[in-house]
DNA sequence: TCGATATTGATAATCATTATCATTTTAACG
DNA sequence: CGTTAAAATGATAATGATTATCAATATCGA
């Protein structure tokens, strides 16, 4: 899914930060484009990789999804457990999430009204608009029994 | 500010669920109140008891915010960086909030076509809705030089 | 007042993540 | 191709917020 310009956008990045190709990195980044997760934790990442024997360490998928996250490839997901969710920053740009409290299910959604609004409430307060965050928590439609 | 009312709530609780009136959560209680901040961390609430010299212990501040939230009284809040803040639950009930990400400063907004629009995305994704986060980061007015 | 039970404080433990640092790779250059 | 400086890596220690433990203390109904 989406792989060889995924693989593009973080060789740029290196370049442009005079870093270094380096296998490993690109098996961390080769690994979360084959889960059919979306949104994956540096200990679920960590765990594909074992099952592969990869021999990547976790200081290093910490580090790798770091560099991922700035060189745009990937976008953090801090959830309020404490522990970060990463999922590509590619597949469709902006959006928020609905999310299941029951299995962890992560649905994405999009709405531009909600949006406008957001844009609304920034200017009202004299706010510069920088981000929001928006997570939606409920009960999915499969764990509704 | 909402003092004997925030009281009553606790005593109330403390009650229904056989426990111990105890003077230092009410201490804790007191010093939350008597703060011109708002949303406080468990380590602000722990310095402004130290200012204090109230002799109170950091495992007591964070029981007594879990047992206020438990009863009712306040609200947490997790923040990105890990921590939480508290606020009273009782103050305009729900709301939600702008975030200057230079100064901290919170400022409360509701909105409630943005509250609609959420209801109809838990619709029209079969979501049985729980509750929902939404925080607006920027610089405010102050904050803009 | 007594005794059962809740509360407290000091401190150890937890959990996700970051820092350290010695060792291994990478890649530019001769 | 080797040499070499700099980056990457792994093992492990450290961090920071919070929770768990447990012995000592406070609360409160009988
Ligand atoms: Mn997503
Ligand atoms: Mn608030
Ligand atoms: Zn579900
Ligand atoms: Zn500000």
């Amino acid at each position: 899914m989406s792989t060889p310009k995924e693989h593009e956008k973080l060789s740029d990045y290196i370049s442009s930060q005079k870093l270094k190709q380096s296998h490993k990195r690109l098996t961390v980044l080769k690994a979360i484009s084959a889960s059919p997760k979306r949104h994956l934790t540096a200990h679920e990442v960590l765990a594909l990789l074992n099952k592969k024997r990869s021999g990547i360490g976790q200081a290093t998928v910490y580090r790798s999804l770091r560099l991922l996250c700035d060189a745009g490839v990937l976008n953090e997901l801090r959830c309020e457990d404490g522990s970060s969710r990463y999922e590509f920053a590619s597949a469709g740009s902006h959006h928020d999430h609905l999310i299941c409290t029951k299995c962890g299910r992560f649905v994405e959604v999009f709405d531009p009204e909600i949006e406008r609004l957001q844009d609304k409430l920034f200017a009202r307060h004299g706010f510069y608009p920088e981000r929001h965050k928006l997570e939606l928590y409920g009960v999915c439609r499969m764990c509704k029994r």
